[in-house]
DNA sequence: AATGAATGAGTCTTCATTCAT
DNA sequence: AATGAATGAAGACTCATTCAT
């Protein structure tokens, strides 16, 4: 007897994140997300519960990734602004390099799927966590405006989203000034400076 | 003979946009509309040709709406500063009074209804024009930064749209002091300054 | 108080004849009808109950007008295969000039309108009494085969009929040399004849 | 895996035809013929793609038939008149047999299923040609009227069709003596012969 | 474990009929 | 009588899930 196999969970899950990225989480079917995979439908059902299953499997997948790829490359030996530029790079990097995840997010947490407030789903605002250790020590050192942390991420990710929705828009590439003017904006907006 | 009543069509609308806002765009059935609204099944095909004809006539009205809201107030006897900042301040507003708007419309671009690049649709981007003309001037002037016009208002709105979110989430109101500290983040983020 | 317009009835069936001709029996939709007829739907409702009433009404209607054009010109000074020649004659002009009717009348008999054998609908087959006569006739004076004239009658019926249908697909009109063929063929099938 | 069973297409044709034959083919029920045919609704579109295409399929299936019945039993050591016979023969007792055939194609063709002309179902006219050779060489040979064998054919079917009918009707059976009168009919119609 | 045929509840949409004006 | 907006039952089709192989 051949045992689960492992690698076809992964399959299935970036199978569907393409998928979804094309057609809409509404627009997921299972036949097709088993055609696609190269598996039969009933093959799916041995892997996963359910539809449903599927979709909150990948909401996990999805958010362990980006917490990872954000936080790389954070070392001790750096000052707080450059590890914040670091993590803004990162996070414009993830959004570029895999625009699905923050198409899938999105859908996912506007979607049925996520109303039920699911416990595992909801301890994933933990992955916020070092994030906002960072900016508390910000605001201590008087660096950082001293604001709710959550609405000050708020802002910064809002900006690093809506700039590279218009990069990916537009086909460009990140060149280095138009990232400093980005980083600009917001370590401007962030940090406590004398005005003009 | 009833005549046909006008008001329907927007019930029906205000109707969809709400379900949305609680089901998704997804999980809008027909029949549950009619209910909602007070209609029979058959009678939502009067006044449009089918669900794809209300969500797509959804889509223009909540764009019109936030259009003219937006713009409100804007005169031209007060500084640009002062001009952008009652445009976020009505953003703001609109974003908390109405969050249906927001999800819908992100539902909607993501959904199959929009990949058709209906004219009709793609001519919406037209509203954004007053702002950006306000943007060219002020980098005329030298006050605000020379970048693609586009890409500050994008972040500006990511800011806006995420601090909004946030709003909505712990259920807290602004409070000027905050909305403050939110339109110096953006203000910092696009004007020219000194540093620190 | 206008009283119900007698023209109206009239305007309703010719209009349901041509409408059924073009997209068939079970095509035919009330709104429609009611829209071609130049009235309102409800209109129709205050001359016929239903729409079966209206698609029976018609049935008898279309009988009764072949009925009488069939039998028109027989007068009484004129040979037995003349006058068979003669209803011949009609009958297929009537086919030509009026195909509706035959396309109406054989999908009315396959719908599941004449299944409930009303009365009246069965009545009219009292309809070809006379033809019936005059084959009887013709029976007992040694010119026509001696069989059920019913089965005569259906035999001609079906070569006029198949005829007729060939000559409107082909969109020839009838010569005289041609219909003295067919006569001819239906006069040798009937008839008593010596064989070569 | 239970295996796709060959069968059923059949069995969905069958039942197809069968209840076109009871309530018409605009009476025909998609959820009705999946019940009948002992079979899930869906199940019916694991097989063809839809009601048209189950439609048309029965359209070609039926025309086959025919095709190869009416042509049994000809071989080519019998005379003109005989094979003449024979298919006059097979075609009756067809349609005595499987009136749901005649029921059938006559409603097709005058369905909004026939009007798009469909490479696959115009190429059907074919299935006249052999007869329509047979008539020619009669022709040639002096024996047959020398007319458009469509119009003879047309003539002949017409007869035969409307005789079946009247057999149907009256739930009598073909007896040799009415069939040889039947046959005299379309023979004196379509040969060349003394007239008395 | 793997397959994909089979299932049937759930949706959108149509259209005969009713009813307020 | 006339109108046509409103109704809702009925029908075609989809797709998540099950099940026989």
């Amino acid at each position: 007897m051949r045992s689960k196999d492992n690698t076809k969970e992964k399959v299935i899950l970036n199978t569907a994140l393409a998928m979804i990225n094309i057609e809409g989480l509404s627009g997921l079917k299972i036949s097709d997300l088993a055609k696609q995979a190269g598996l039969a439908t009933g093959t799916l059902y041995i892997y996963y519960q359910n539809k449903e299953a599927i979709i909150k499997r990948l909401f996990t997948y999805v958010v362990e990734q980006v917490t990872l790829d954000v936080m790389r490359g954070i070392t001790s030996n750096i000052t707080l602004k450059e590890k914040i530029r670091i993590i803004c790079m990162n996070y414009l990097h993830e959004l570029i390099a895999y625009p699905d995840y923050k198409v899938f997010v999105e859908q996912f947490l506007r979607s049925p799927y996520s109303k039920q407030e699911d416990k595992e789903i909801l301890a994933i605002s933990t992955y916020l966590e070092p994030v906002i250790h960072l900016i508390n020590e910000g605001s201590e050192q008087g660096i950082i405006k001293k604001t709710d942390p959550f609405v000050l991420i708020e802002l910064c990710r809002g900006s690093l989203e809506n700039y590279a929705h218009q990069l990916l828009n537009t086909g460009n590439a990140i060149t280095d000034v138009e990232f400093e003017m980005v980083f600009e904006f917001i370590w401007d907006g962030i940090s406590i400076h004398q005005k003009q």
